[in-house]
Formats: structure tokens, sequence, C-alpha cells
DNA sequence: CATGAATGAGAGTTCATTCAT
DNA sequence: GATGAATGAACTCTCATTCAT
């Protein structure tokens, strides 16, 4: 007995081993110009072993953006517990950028890559997805409670705050900050997020 | 007389044939996955033929941005003339958002996609980027002279502004609305939009 | 045991299809007109599998001349023993000129064609060729010791008695013979040979 | 009267600028580089225009390989008159050499490219090219009368001599000299040439 | 389980050449 | 006489993928 549960963890094992070598690579050079062969070369494999854990091309992706909306989670539940709502939510603009920067291939294949995953809007990926948003949502709601956002919709209030995070990440990770030239990038988008996040407590 | 300008006249055409069924395969299959073949074979011509107007395929999708950047700057030049600084600076905000909802093709070519042409940050597309980004800037300088802003660097502000209306466009772009399903997509937008512009009201 | 050796045997045997393959294509049609695809087609095997087994074509054309440069050694090597040096040297030519007339495509590539391997001045065709001129020149030394050459630079003479054997051969090869049509080409080439040979004896 | 003579002659002046141009960049870049669109770009004509003046590619060449054995010829009548054949002999090696060394493109194309002309053994080269060669074989013939060359063959004899200095100067024309390095490459084929003609003096 | 070998399809690009104007 | 525009055919090379072993 035991047996079966080995194999298991051994194959786990070897998706793992593929996913991180997929996505070093990545960081590197980028997705277009990575290809399953590049990573099998680097992983010391055949190309044709990583199809007996990946469907194909498109699976890994989607496995590696999974791997992604986990961790993404994993992030935002590290959320400080913090009566103030307001709060909660400057704190939770924060933790996203901070996971973003310091995931930045994880963030492009689940928020900006052209996603070759189309069909896949179910799956894990998508319901840590929306657990994640209404983690968002939650702390919205709880912040119109308290008079704030001039009783919008939540939605619309949750989506406001996202793109606005989102935008300064996403400027920083498709490279087109090049106009900032004289500035420390991370500490601007941290400086701009801080403008944000006084922006919110204006009643 | 006339003929010069005729065959001018006309290669013209052929560049703007060009650019324009590379737009709209773009818009249909995303870039990674148009090639100068599918380009050559939609227009009915040889693929060589392409070579006569673009030395290669990173100068049509050059050239492709540039039209973007120099549409995006009539775009900002028909800010309506108004007094009233952070007025002016909501309804640059509309315009962007405008621009971005009626060209996602440019849009995705300029503020999106991994770009490939890199080193052209030089370049009439940088110059009219440029421009446009100074238009914003200045009139950021005036809201914060007005009052607003809390004294911020302009840089900063200009910055978080313009990430915020990246950020709602390139979602809808980039195609991760999905869990929004029950709204109208471009409403939803504006209506975001309309948020963050009455949150820059706040003094 | 065994299976590796077998699979790296099938392995020589596919590069060795591919060489000679290639090689008979050159002899037919001249290198410039032979393509990758070419080769692959006879071979009826795709373009592909050829990349396989040689990084590009000018690491085939490259292998294709190391293989030559062996073949010449061995020639070389040859030389049957004689005390008399300039004998030798005599023999030295003839061999020279057989190898050339049985092995035209490998001396062309090595002797004659306009190189795009030009870096590989390094690499064992460039050591086997050394080697080779080495043997031609130390005869040479015994020649000049024995009185013969006025007492020239052995580089000077090797260079002159090899640039004539290669003219010979050459002509051959190149097809330049058109003018002697009375004659048995090879014979022909072997008179003017035996002529050179006698010139040799002057002391 | 006259007109036609104008018009013959602007012809001929532009089949002139075509040639040399294509000389010019054969010389920069070798044959195999060069394409018709890059001679008419130099030219700052189009490419339609050389198909005015030239059938196709092949016929460019012969044209210019036809030029070659023009000038080659103004080269062996060159042959300073001299009563001892012999000297006349040594001094035909030397003309021939620096016409080589003085015009390798044309050298390579009449005597080492593989050629693409060849139907051609007819025609203006072929002509000229047999005259040249006769000019060679009368000289070796007075020679073998003044009791030289063991009275050989005189066709032997020539092409002995012939591929003597033809070996000389394609090892440097295809850039076959590299194990030569200290050496200046034409001294250095001079020096051989020099070797050769004592050689020569044996009776 | 892993792979070596193979491939069809397709990428971007260049070429010699033609022909209506 | 000259050309601008066009092209078919070819090039080298890479890719995701399959399958017998």
């Amino acid at each position: 007995m035991g047996i079966t549960e080995r194999k298991e963890r051994e194959k786990q094992e070897m998706r793992t081993l593929i996913l991180s070598t997929a996505t070093n690579l990545f960081v590197e050079r980028g997705y277009e110009s990575v290809s399953m062969r590049n990573i099998a070369e680097v992983m010391e494999y055949s190309p044709a072993t990583i199809y007996l854990y990946f469907k194909d091309k498109n699976e890994l992706l989607y496995a590696l953006s999974e791997e992604g909306f986990r961790k993404f989670f994993t992030y935002f539940q590290s959320l400080p517990p913090q009566d103030d709502p307001l709060k909660r939510l400057q704190e939770l603009g924060r933790i996203y950028v901070r996971f973003a920067l310091e995931n930045p291939v994880y963030y492009d294949l689940m928020f900006i890559m052209r996603s070759p995953m189309e069909s896949h809007h179910t799956g894990e990926s998508w319901d840590l997805g929306m657990k994640s948003h209404g983690i968002l949502t939650s702390v919205v709601k709880q912040c119109i409670e308290n008079g704030y956002f001039h009783q919008k919709d939540p939605d619309t209030v949750a989506f406001m705050v996202w793109s606005c995070v989102h935008g300064l990440v996403s400027f920083k990770i498709r490279d087109r900050m090049k106009m900032y030239e004289d500035q420390n990038h991370e500490e601007f988008i941290y400086d701009a997020l801080g403008l944000f996040n006084e922006m919110l407590n204006c009643p």
C-alpha cells in the first residue's frame, strides 16, 4: 500500500519540475520565444516526456496559470486582520501589487497574456480567481456600508480599484515605463498606489 | 503633373491595404498567430509583395503602432476647451477609454503587446506618445496648482491616472471580464471610469 | 549492453546517409544549387530530419569537408616507404592527384569551393590539413638537404609543388579542359604530372 | 547616319555600366551573394532594366567572363619581344599571375567558377581563350625545339605550365593560404613562381 | 516511464524574372 | 528605353506533436 501514492507523488513532482522550468524560461526570454523543446532541453528530458504530463502546450500554460492563481490566493489570504475596511482595501491593493511584481510571469499569464485557454473559464483557476475576487468585493462592500464610494454598486467599485492596480503593474510587466526613466520603477509604482489609496479615503 | 502623385497615392493605398488587412487579422486571431503569409493570402497578393512596402514584419508592426499613435494623438487633441482643469482631466480619461474601445488593435500594439520593437523608443511613435503624455501631465499640473492631489509630484499623479484607465480597458481588450457577465462591458467600464472621476473631485 | 551501441551505430548510419546523399547531389549539380530540401527529398526524409543530425547547412558542409580531410590524410599516409626523398615527393604528387580524381566532391569542398566556413580554420579539418601539409614539407626538406631546389625556403618549394598538382586537378574538377578534347583527361593529367616530376629531378 | 551609331554607343555604355557594377559587387561580396537586384540598386536603375541588356543572369556572367578573356588577351599580347623562348615562357607565367592577382573576379569567372555557361564553349570567350592558349603553346613549342622539356608533347608541357601558375593564383583567390600566415601572399606567390621558372631552365 | 526519431506545417525572407504602362 | 509592381518558387530553419520501441 502506499505504492500508488508514491507514484502519484512522483507524478506531481515531475509536473512541478516541468512547470518551474517553464516559468524560469518564460522569465528569461518571454513566452513567445520559449518552445516545448527548450523546456525539455533545460530539464534534460526529451520533449516527448512533457507530453506524458501535459496534453499540449496549452495545458501546460493553463496549469501554470492555475499555479499562479493558487499563489495569488495565498497572497490574498495573508491579508492581516484589520477592523477598518478601507484600510483592508488599501492593504489588499498593496498585496496585489506585491504579488504582481514578485511573480511577473504568473501575473502575465493570469491577467495579460492573450489567453489560448479561453474555453477554461471553468476549472480551478476560475474558482480561485472568483474566490479572490470575492474577497475584494466583500471588503469593498464593507467600505460602502461605511459610507465610502457614494453608495455605488460594489462590482463597479471593485472593478475600478482592480483596474487601477492592474494598470500600475501591467505597464511595468509589459515594459511601458520607459518615459519614467528617472524613477525607480517599483518605488514609483508604490508611490502611485499610495496616492490612489489616499484618494480612497475621501468619503 | 498628376502622374507621380497618382503613383504615390496608389503606393499609399497599398500600404494602407496591407495595414488594414493586418489589423483585421490581428483582431480576429491575435498577433502572435498572424503571419506575413496570412496577410498576403487574405489580400490575395503574394507574400513577396508585402516586402515591397515593408522591410520586414517588424516594420509592419511598427508602422501600425505609429498609425495608432497618430490616431491616439488626434483623439487627445479633440479635448474640448474647458476652463476647469479637473474637468479636463476627467474628459481626457473618457477620451482615452473611447480611443481604446474603438481601436482595440492599435491599443494593444501600443500599450500591451510585448513589443519586439524595443529599439524604437525613438521615432514618430515615441514622439507622439510623449506629446500625448505631455498633455496629460500639463492638465495634471494645473489640477495640482488648483489644490488637487495633495501637492503630489505630477508624474506620479499622471501615472496613477493613466494606470487606472489603462487597467479598465486592458481587461476588456485582453478578455478578462468574464466574471462580469451580467454587465454590458462597455457601459460597465464607463461606470467605473465615472466612479474614478468622482474620486478625483475630492480635494 | 549492445543497445546503446546499436543506436549509436544507427545514428552514424543516418549521418552517413545524409552526407553521402549530399555528396552525390553536389557531384550532379554543384553545391551552390543544392538545398537542404533537395537532399531531404532524395533521401525521402523530411527536411527537418536533417537538422536532427546537423545544426545547419554549414555544419553539414563542414562535416563533409572534415570527412574529406580524413580520407585525404589516409591517402597521404599510404605513401610507401622509400629512401630517396625526391621519389617520395614525386609519389606524393601522384597520390594527391589520385585523391582528387577519385574524390572530386571532397576535393572541391576542401580546396576550391568559396568556403562559407571561414571561421573553422580551427577544428579537425584544419589539423588534418596541417598534418598533411607537414608531410609534404618534411619530404621537401629532405629533398633540399639532398641538394635539390637550389636551397630555397621549404615553404616556397612546398607551395610551388602543391600549386602545380592543385592546378592540374582543379582544371579537371571545374571543367576547364575542353580544349584538350582529343585527350583522355585523366591520362593527360598524369602525363603532365610525369613531366613535372621529371623536372623535379633536375638538381 | 550617326543616330544609330549613337544609340549603339549608348547601349554599349549601359552594358559596360552594368558589367562594371557587377564586377565591383562581386569583388566586395563574392558572386553567390550578389543578386540582380543588388546590382540594379547600386546602379540606381530598376532590376528590369538589366534585362533589356542581358537576357538573364547567365548572360551577364558570360559577358563578364568575355570581358575577362579580352583583358586577359591584352595582357598576353603585351609579352615583350624576346629572343630566348624559355625566357618568353617564364615571362608569360609572370604575366599570367599578374593578370590573376590584378583581376581576381575575372579570373575566378574564367577559370574557377563552376560555370553556369557550359554550353558556350563557342563564342568570343572561347576564341580568345584559344588564342591565348595558342600563344602559350607556340612559345612552348619553340622551347621544345630548343631542347627543353625532353621532347614532350607541347600540349602536355603547356598544360603542366599552365596548371602550375593556375594553382598558385587560385589558392590565393579562393582563400586557401591561411597556413602561410607569416608570408605576404603576393610576394610568396611570385617567389614560388620564381622557383618554378628556375626549374624550367633545366635542360 | 521515457525517449529517439521523425515529421507536416509553417515561419520569415529573398530571388530571378516578367509585363503592363 | 525604362520602370514600378508583382510574383512563383525557392530558401533555411523551427515548431508542436506523434509513435514505435
